[in-house]
DNA sequence: AAAGAATTTAAACGTTTGTTTAAAAATGAT
DNA sequence: ATCATTTTTAAACAAACGTTTAAATTCTTT
């Protein structure tokens, strides 16, 4: 692993860690010193207060989250293959970090304790230009006329849901590590194919 | 609202709406003895402790979470009636208790504080023969030939993942509360055909 | 090497936490 | 009405919380 890292660094990646585990109201300002391997008041001296460190780290995992994957949109690509590729690109994302869309909705849930300000990631979006060639593709009739809004959240639906039920599929279906990430694996294809199959209208040979 | 309720009730009731709002970690045992209009030390006079009263209020939320629905299995209807009733009864019980999903899966994240005990659950499921259901549509080419455990997320994703994004769609949408209502329920006309599509076969006249 | 600034520490601050105690109020039985 | 039991309250407990302070250490500059 990185062995030189600053003071500062080393609590912003032990702060990243702890709050998207346990959350902000499930660890402490002590805990987090103890992660990073150093004293409290070192927080409170790079960082001012458990809140406002919590607020940078939010602040960024919610860019990571929402931002990872949309490059594939820049790419010239049929928009089935960006939507294939998206969707592999966002699974591998969720793969190596797992809690990221439980600990952002829990934490936007939590709501107005500090107002978080992402302002400008949908612009970053459609920056893409994804939604105008969504739109155009439904003109044309290549996929299904629908709400945008409600395709982006079926997307989400169907990428970051396995991940979050992870503990409730474990249980119930008594299963070890390695079934589940061989079950994500499965779920991947399904909803690839399901999303594509509902999303893409069967060519019309005029 | 309901009048006469035992102390024993208010303080159940009190403790179910402040745990699924603001969590295990997010709330107080005063937060709650004031909810339920009452002193602190009744709580623990009934409850014993905080943590019990929230393995009660847990194990209770989660019988409902999974089983409030699954009656529609026992019907005498085709299978695809079935699906999409329980598509509809689903989406009716997530808007009456939006908050439960998130409550759910959060408080399993937090694991082994305490181990929740909800031995039997898929058992409950099993016994209204939704799954040799299933099985036997597969057999018969009816529906496609997939994992269960997969098409059990693949649904749940679709129902549960509206409700719990609610704060991050509004957000990013800037759609008020009745615009996303909207929403939800344009999704859940979506979602049904989108699941009822992807798993139903077409039917091949030999 | 000495001086000054930046970093790190241990200790303490006042609150709030979950829980307990002991007394008060309400209830029921005789 | 008197007593015993149950229910409710106010007060207190030690422990843990976020944050601050002031001293110790390290680093930088001269």
């Amino acid at each position: 692993m990185s062995k030189e890292l600053s003071t500062e660094a080393k609590i912003r990646e032990a702060a990243k860690n702890v709050f998207i585990a346990k959350g902000f109201d499930g660890c402490t300002s002590r805990e987090i010193a103890k992660a990073a391997g150093m004293n409290v008041a070192l927080v409170n001296y790079y960082f001012c207060s458990k809140k406002q460190l919590f607020k940078l780290i939010f602040e960024a995992a919610m860019e990571d989250f929402m931002l990872s994957t949309v490059e594939v949109f820049r790419k010239d690509l049929s928009l089935e293959s960006k939507m294939r590729i998206f969707i592999e690109r966002e699974f591998e994302f969720l793969t190596m970090h797992p809690d990221i869309p439980r600990f952002i909705l829990s934490e936007l849930s939590r709501g107005d304790k500090c107002e978080f300000d992402h302002a400008g990631i949908l612009d970053k979006i459609a920056e893409t230009g994804v939604f105008e060639e969504l739109m155009d593709a439904q003109e044309k009739g290549v996929i299904r006329k629908m709400d945008l809004t409600n395709l982006m959240l079926m997307i989400m639906s169907n990428c970051h849901y396995p991940f979050m039920a992870k503990p409730l599929m474990k249980y119930l279906n008594s299963l070890s590590e390695e079934e589940y990430q061989e079950r994500l694996m499965l779920q991947k294809q399904y909803v690839t194919e399901m999303l594509i199959g509902y999303l893409f209208l069967p060519k019309t040979n005029i």
